[in-house]
DNA sequence: CGATGCCTTGAGACTGTTCAAATTAGGTGG
DNA sequence: CCACCTAATTTGAACAGTCTCAAGGCATCG
């Protein structure tokens, strides 16, 4: 059966910018760093029409794939990751409707790391040919995807720092406070309630816990008021206080911004 | 008075690719991804003549500077960091002689990171005018240089890989590793010798450990016979076993291959 | 209604930290 | 070339944050 892709949407309050189509996340997210023309945005709806819709928990890319497109998140959520022998397993970052998925198939041949599924997704397979006539003939669009590589980086070293400078509690409010900025800037609910589909262990491997120091924190984080992760449903009890206690400022996003509780 | 700048040199044994001018470091770095032709060369040693003199610790870049161009490091040693409000600072990567800094000059106007010389530094300053000249005029150099900034993902996502992950004895390790086959990669000193600049201090700020604990590490790799670091000389004593405490797989350099020790 | 995956909680062990101090190495000026 | 001064390394002992192992509870889904 089709996979149930509109429960991102937070039902009780209409997102910032109306979702036009599927493209709105992705438009939403490139213009938040470069400003697209009405052609530039023409060109991207073309280029993205007739995704493919995957279940969730699919592997998009298995490190070591050979590369023949770059992959745009239209709709749902995904992970970047790398496994290591040992059988544990880092995730690298969170994809949300709009991303770009392995960017750097334009200049290597070969994955370096693995994405998967998170919940059921949309995605656009853009072959390298068509990428390629996109960037040649906008140089917005090319500005664009630019950008959205630098702010990667930037979210990698933020990540890197993450992991080790900050102690549990800093580490988790970090992850939601940028996941809920990102989220913002896209227009994907808030600015208390979000949609949030990552469990326990996959927020334990994306900050560098165990999944069960995670469920210790999160517990913490709701008895201080902070904020309340049930299912998969993240609300926002303070806003000032967890930026806080994250020691969060979106400076290396390059322009995303958002008001999750109070300002 | 000048700073000395040869003695990242290993005298007891040349280097694999004799340094021919101040430009091969980087020409090795690039032409590892990407093919060169003698004009791209050609263009490359004429952008980067005339390079500035900075000593050791000075500040190259301060994380919210206006950028004006790129900084290409021809010789000495630095490294990307971010700080935090508590006065903890997390290295987010080595920059070795050859490495662009602050690439992202491209498409941001504001630096996200720090850079700070490690030891006396050349370095040459691309205004991005002639930065924008350069890949305009050579398709070989623009993906060069977008080669060389995918690397530099993969190799961040790498770093938090190894924080996120790997215990004190594999994180130190891997970033020997990383950091000697890079080198190798770029004809600087090796296979069993390597100038080796970054202190215990610094190591542990790379690599989430604490001085301390970085220090009795090094203690315990030396009287396992995998490395001994002193001074600023790194000699591997046992590269096959040093390979496989860190787990080491060069794929995610992209193409960077060299054997220290025995392979 | 059974099964599976996710969340929750407890108790004890361990890796890495903190604090403090001694030793060594490196650079500078007399 | 020696004496000094600072930075870097080294070691000890107590401590704490996080992990491991283990088990129980609660959902959701076929």
């Amino acid at each position: 059966m089709a996979p149930d892709l509109d429960h991102w949407q937070d039902p009780a309050r209409p997102p910032r910018r109306p979702l036009l189509d599927h493209a709105s996340p992705l438009l939403a997210h490139l213009s938040t760093g470069i400003e697209l023309s009405p052609d530039d945005e023409r060109l991207l709806r073309a280029a993205t029409k007739s995704p493919r819709v995957l279940p969730a928990h699919a592997d998009l890319i298995k490190e070591g794939d050979v590369l023949c497109g770059v992959k745009i998140l239209l709709d749902g959520w995904a992970i970047a990751y790398r496994s290591l022998p040992n059988g544990s397993r880092q995730i690298l970052a969170l994809l949300l409707p709009g991303d770009v998925c392995v960017a750097h198939a334009c200049t290597a041949n070969c994955a370096d790391h693995s994405v998967m599924s998170l919940t059921p997704v949309r995605i656009a397979d853009v072959t390298m040919a068509s990428f390629n006539r996109l960037v040649a003939t906008s140089a917005g669009l090319a500005r664009a995807f630019r950008w959205a590589d630098m702010v990667t980086l930037s979210m990698q070293r933020e990540w890197t720092m993450n992991i080790g400078q900050r102690d549990a509690l800093t580490r988790v409010s970090h992850l939601l406070c940028e996941t809920m900025t990102r989220m913002g800037a896209r227009g994907l609910g808030g600015p208390a309630q979000w949609y949030f589909p990552p469990t326990q262990t996959d927020i334990a491997e994306a900050v560098g816990l165990t999944p069960v120091h995670v469920n210790r924190t999160l517990r913490t984080m709701r008895e201080d008021g902070l904020v309340d992760l049930h299912g998969k449903t993240l609300t926002v009890l303070d806003g000032g206080r967890l930026r806080d206690t994250a020691m969060f400022d979106p400076a290396y996003l390059h322009g995303a911004k958002c008001d999750f509780g109070e300002g």
